[in-house]
DNA sequence: CTAAAAGTCTACTAAAATGGTAGGGAATAT
DNA sequence: ATATTCCCTACCATTTTAGTAGACTTTTAG
């Protein structure tokens, strides 16, 4: 599952995305529009901006905003950036690969589904973007 | 990720599968073959007795085998029993259902792709078996 | 009947992850 | 200069994870 964080910051990105042409969005903003902790949002924001996602703005007039047009963030991306390994196995994972411990992965039957499970995944997720996830385009 | 303890899981189901025609197996046998902390193990195959996948016998001569053959073993199920949800957010989770609390679900557009990926997912889980996965089958 | 073998059960614990909070500091606009 | 706004470090409570301890029950063999 995802956690509250990667979720959080889905709804934040949304809802810069949806308000993009307002220019930069306070933190007290979102926070308040999708009834999340400030504080929490705070942290969440700067993870997003250190990766590269968003930029910011201080002082009066200030904010959030995205850095690149919702068609370019891929939900992968954003996944990886606060949650980790995508995958089911570190031994499978191409980001966060690590070796098992307790197998040889050679003769370990249990990698090759899972990273069949972790391919139709990233098929979906590297394909799918922000922009798929406005809540305008549900109507 | 999965858990270590679903990791154990695999790893005993699949020394259990390939022993099958020996009877029943110690906890202790598995532990020391697939280098699994004894206790934790014992706490980890009680779970998948209870579950329905495993049996068991007491007393010398005893251990625990397989219910079903491993063909009938679906790895979804395995994942569930031991770590609950296989979906990404518990709004989209076939088993393990439960409402969003900052989203209303019709108009979010974060589920629809969800519910994309948990398909993709169970795709392959649903699909593949125990018997997929035995170290033999990849000889 | 008894002893050994084996799984069963309850409870406990340490470490890490999760979700969140506090408060001051730095940059910027007016 | 000052109000505004993001930036940063540190902290905290709770839950989950991974594992351990030890007593108890069932079964088999002799």
């Amino acid at each position: 599952m995802l956690s509250k964080k990667t979720q959080y910051a889905f709804h934040a990105l949304t809802y810069l995305a949806e308000n993009k042409d307002k220019g930069p969005v306070l933190i007290s903003e979102i926070s308040q529009e999708r009834q999340i902790s400030l504080k929490f949002l705070e942290n969440i924001l700067l993870e997003l901006k250190k990766a590269g996602v968003l930029g910011s703005k201080k002082g009066k007039g200030g904010g959030y905003y995205l850095i690149k047009p919702p068609e370019e963030v891929k939900l992968a991306k954003v996944i990886r950036m606060l949650d980790g390994p995508i995958a089911l196995l570190p031994c499978v994972s191409l980001n966060y690969y690590e070796k098992c411990e307790n197998c040889q992965e050679e003769i370990c039957g249990l990698n090759h589904v899972m990273a069949e499970v972790r391919d139709n995944t990233l098929k979906v997720l590297e394909n799918k973007t922000l922009a798929d996830v406005l809540r305008s385009s549900a109507s």
